[in-house]
RNA sequence: GGGCUGGUAGCUCAAUGGUAGAGCAGCGUCCUUUUAAGUCGUUGGUUCCGGGUUCGAAUCCCGGCCAGCCCA
């Protein structure tokens, strides 16, 4: 090309529009096309029989990701949901003009079909020797890079579908975040469970501690908030006769992002009637060893922030909370010191307390700073402060402790569970206690509900994204979240 | 909200006040079992944005945007 200013060599985005332009001038439009994949990829590579070449016929389809021309042949690897497989082009089995096509008008991200036959190459890596392929959609824009693939932060959550292409274990991690959600639906189908879907509008945002969205209804004119849990709706169903339910449902808290925190999260929440917290302990051990054994493949995972190994065979530790606190302030008598001495002690620990602060709060930060991180191995902790939940029976041998656990793994809290209040006369002096001057926010349906009666239950919530951070070794929420939150920017 | 770090070619990264470079990708050759294929040649830049200092700024200063980490 003699004039300078039509070189478009260097820009990826005009070479391929003008690759596509071209193929449309030949009368075939890729955008127009489609394939019938007989097989995904692992599937097509599990029909090869050992020794007998080109005989097994497949048509496969997926982006292609590496792209070996060595003149009359070529190696290419596509890759769909099920991962790379590979491919063998031959200009003496497709032709001249076939093998130009395949040359000249295909790029690194097209994505393409072919039909062939499996063949085992010298290396032994089995592949599809093609004899026909078709171009389905063009990839006007390049890949990133092959080998480093892409790891700027920003662009891997930005544009998470590059993330998926380039990086397999990005890849891996979001496909075992689908499994582990799938294996937890079956695990409670199995023992009676029944999967609900309760309001994420609602008039009072009820059943935890922590700030909603507002959101605003035209037609009714009214302000409703985002959920921030789905524990009152799911008890509403206990009293109806619902006697196991659960919900694997989006929560939406309006708090800051971190490496443990996004503003929507998914939580599972799971009532069982006749039960108690007891019953959820057993529960959640069992939901935890089947999801290792049955999707993990190991008991024992690595815990990346500490470097320690976490076993979840064998028994789990059970300690009380109060028990915690005393071992860790190294004073028997904590509970009945009096605010300033509790105060002048955790700040002797480090802690920036405020003097506005409950004892209660003073003691849990505690037990969150100090004590939570170290807690690695599965571990239950027992008997809180019946300040920390008011939605949960008190202790019959302590009158300032709930029954309820809260199961402690890799320094995270994964599961609250409670044997749950179902005296409502109980359930509404908790609430007013709670409420102080804001009782317009109690849940007054929730307490009618609760009149009706509700069975004795034990109830338990799951951070399904910490569970899947756990389980994956991920270092941030952000990295088993598809779609993590970000300011709104361009990517 | 505060502190620290970062933003340079499509991607991964260099360039510590003096002509912005490399690898991969792209473009043009050679090559019929490759594995980050190899080979020869080659194009490509609003250095995140806006000001300022300076003979001269990717680099120093101020403001802003975005991200990551730590803290609240």
């Amino acid at each position: 090309m003699s004039d300078v200013h039509s070189d478009i060599s260097h820009d990826q985005h005009a070479v391929r529009r003008q690759k596509l332009a071209e193929l449309r001038a030949t009368g075939f439009d890729p955008f127009r096309a489609n394939v019938m994949p007989t097989h995904f990829s692992a599937e097509a590579k599990a029909l090869y029989v050992e020794g007998q070449d080109n005989i097994v016929g497949v048509t496969v389809a997926g982006r292609l990701v590496t792209f070996r021309v060595q003149g009359g042949s070529s190696f290419v690897k596509i890759q769909d949901q099920q991962g790379p497989i590979q491919l063998y082009f031959r200009r003496d089995v497709l032709g001249e003009e076939r093998y130009g096509v395949f040359k000249k008008s295909l790029d690194l991200g097209d994505i393409i079909g072919a039909t062939g036959v499996l063949f085992k190459t010298k290396t032994g890596e089995i592949t599809v020797r093609v004899d026909a392929f078709t171009l389905v959609s063009k990839a006007l824009r390049p890949l990133p890079e092959k080998w480093h693939g892409l790891s700027d932060p920003e662009q891997v959550y930005r544009q998470r579908y590059l993330d998926l292409i380039v990086n397999e274990e990005s890849r891996q991690r979001l496909m075992l975040r689908s499994r582990i959600v799938s294996h937890v639906r079956r695990f409670l189908e199995n023992r009676q469970f029944i999967e609900v879907e309760t309001p994420v509008l609602e008039s009072t945002a009820g059943g935890a501690a922590a700030r909603p969205f507002v959101t605003h209804h035209n037609a009714l004119n009214v302000d409703f908030f985002l959920r921030i849990a789905t524990e009152l709706r799911l008890k509403r169903l206990l009293v109806g006769g619902y006697d196991r339910v659960f919900e694997i449902g989006r929560i939406f808290r309006n708090e800051g992002v971190s490496r443990k925190h996004n503003p929507e999260f998914t939580m599972l929440e799971v009532y069982q009637a006749y039960s108690d917290h007891r019953g959820m302990m057993t529960l959640i051990k069992d939901l935890l060893t089947s999801l290792c054994r049955d999707v993990l493949g190991t008991t024992k995972i690595k815990h990346p922030a500490s470097g320690q190994e976490i076993d979840f065979s064998g028994e789990w530790r059970e300690v009380n909370y109060k028990d915690l606190i005393r071992a860790e302030t190294n004073d028997p008598e904590w509970f009945s010191r009096s605010k300033a001495e509790k105060i002048a002690k955790a700040e002797a620990m480090g802690l920036a307390v405020a003097p506005t602060w409950e004892e209660f709060e003073i003691t849990n930060e505690i037990f969150s700073k100090k004590i939570e991180p170290t807690l690695i191995q599965p571990t239950f902790v027992l008997k809180l402060p019946k300040e920390l939940c008011p939605l949960a029976k008190i202790s019959a041998d302590d009158p300032t402790t709930i029954d309820v656990f809260e199961l402690t793994i890799g320094g995270m809290e994964i599961a609250p569970a409670y044997s749950e209040q179902n005296d409502p006369d109980v359930q509404r002096a908790m609430f007013e206690a709670q409420a102080g001057e804001e009782k317009q926010n109690i849940d007054q349906d929730f307490l009618l509900a609760l009149e009706h009666g509700m069975p004795p239950a034990g109830g338990m919530g799951v951070g399904i994204d910490r569970l899947c951070i756990l389980l994956t070794g991920a270092e941030s929420i952000r990295d088993v979240i598809l779609f993590p939150q970000l300011r709104p920017g361009s990517a």
